[in-house]
DNA sequence: TTATCATATGATAAGATTATCATATATATA
DNA sequence: TATATATATGATAATCTTATCATATGATAA
């Protein structure tokens, strides 16, 4: 196991910000543009997110139109239902 | 889902102390003596990272004698094992 | 090809996280 | 109970991350 880019998989989810763009995405793949409308945040800060989260394997965007329509990989999706799952069941933390 | 404890979750291994305590204890449980040994980091940021881990549902801890005897919850490996078959598959990364 | 809309990027100040040190608490055994 | 061993905790300086601003680049249609 690679323990660096496993490090950096944590750390891409480990945000608000990324945490939000993921919840968005496991519904349906948007552009920046609807991701910004959606979440809130600003353009540059989805964009700089969406960097990240490309680079470390989450999703990926391809041009549609003017667009880039960014999609979370297929087995994002099971992952995080799993740890889902584990959250609800071991959490000690209210918050 | 509750999203603020999801990225609690993140924010627990997205670490290099956090990822080479659970390293190890995927291998075996241990004491925190022994987690020193191991890794290498001293006591307190050892206990430190520990209570995070505890905190966010990953480990348990139980008293054998004087020690406290760390172990990882059991679903945690299955879940981390499909983390890195994914990690393989798409990342885009070197490091 | 230029005007417009959409997205990406670099620099940086503000905020969050970490490791460390000093010390406190817990457990076991003499 | 006193001592030794093991672990936990609080404070804080150093380090890392983040959001933002300003601006650059990319894509399309007129």
């Amino acid at each position: 196991m690679n323990e660096l880019s496993y490090k950096m998989f944590f750390k891409a989810i480990s945000n608000k910000t990324r945490c939000a763009i993921i919840k968005l995405l496991m519904k349906r793949p948007g552009s920046v543009t609807e991701i910004c409308q959606k979440s809130g945040f600003e353009q540059s800060r989805v964009s700089h997110n969406l960097k990240c989260l490309e680079l470390c394997g989450f999703v990926n965007a391809r041009y549609k139109g003017k667009n880039r329509l960014y999609s979370l990989h297929p087995e994002m999706s099971s992952i995080l239902k799993a740890i889902d799952k584990h959250l609800v069941k071991y959490r000690r933390l209210s918050a």
